[in-house]
DNA sequence: TATTGTTATACTCTATAACTATA
DNA sequence: TATAGTTATAGAGTATAACAATA
């Protein structure tokens, strides 16, 4: 699914070729005309940190869901299943906080990790309203892989930068968000 | 709609109090199982760049959508504009590319736009096929207003970055994706 | 009265297939 | 045959209101 899409400029270039060939033929077309045909100005784009946040993301989470989809998640399950598995005991509400998601969404979501046997449901100690969330022996197993696959395409998908320029990075986009 | 939001950790904390007052008054209670109430760990989350990104895109997001909401802008259509009016007579498959939509997904909106009196389209000089987009005066004139509240909410909500580390973290990111 | 988990539901976003008209 | 723009539509993601059980 994630893998034909339109990606932005070089990427899908080579596959299009646009106007190459015919600029080639006739290479002196009226200049002010024909500039936005070669190359699209995003300039002002790319001061915001929001769009490139957000292209960032979407780059790297595209290659997540191919690679993390024979484990059966997508980076919703996954920040969910690794939440679980590092704090046996969650509950629900502690796992919207912490993730940022809407109760209503995360219902379907647990009811479909625990059909898959990944997480079991326990009553919670102190609170009847509560239900504590465990990850089972098959979903820690599975995570320990899942966490592993992450890693190495974040690695990959961050190739072009240093591992201090890499800490650098997580390190100030925890500033903003945090 | 984008105000009352589930947002993580601190921001949501001081309204829940979560279970404070009560651990205060029996502080003894088996930390194994108490644990996970107060603090949930997503240290590992916050190694991965795309979940980073991410929270820090939608974080910024969240206000892009308050403030230019008098704009009647989404950040999609913001996108949009803003590269019409710094290329004029650029083509729907050269915003697609550009921006990374997908050219369904354009449609409605530059009919939206053509009909806010914002851009215009007309016959492309060359290609009988593709129609040339611009923006009109008005679309100008809001887009100057636009541009300036969207860098204004951005240093807002990257205030705790110096204007260097800003200027690194843009590079940074666009290293992932371009 | 407030909170946890839940249901139902609506709205938006994203994606694919297929058509037309031009090249 | 290939591309630009479009239509229709399906699927996923995100949002609000309201309810039952428990605190």
């Amino acid at each position: 699914m994630p893998s034909a899409k339109p990606l932005p400029t070089e990427k899908t270039a080579p596959k299009r070729a646009v106007k190459t060939p015919r600029q080639a033929v006739s290479p002196k077309r009226s200049d002010s005309a024909v500039a936005a045909i070669d190359k699209v100005d995003t300039g002002f784009l790319q001061t915001l940190m929001g769009y490139n946040a957000r292209r960032a993301a979407l780059s790297i989470i595209e290659l997540f869901l191919e690679r993390l989809a024979p484990y059966g998640l997508k980076p919703v399950d996954f920040s969910v299943m690794s939440t679980i598995q590092h704090n046996p005991g969650v509950t629900s509400r502690q796992l919207c906080a912490a993730l940022n998601l809407l109760p209503p969404n995360l219902v379907g979501l647990i009811q479909s990790l625990e059909s898959r046997g990944l997480i079991e449901r326990k009553p919670h100690p102190h609170d009847g309203r509560a239900v504590g969330l465990h990850a089972t022996a098959k979903g820690q197993a599975l995570m320990v892989q899942a966490e592993q696959t992450a890693s190495d395409l974040e690695i990959e998908k961050t190739a072009k930068l240093t591992p201090a320029q890499r800490k650098t990075l997580l390190a100030l986009l925890q500033k903003i968000y945090l």
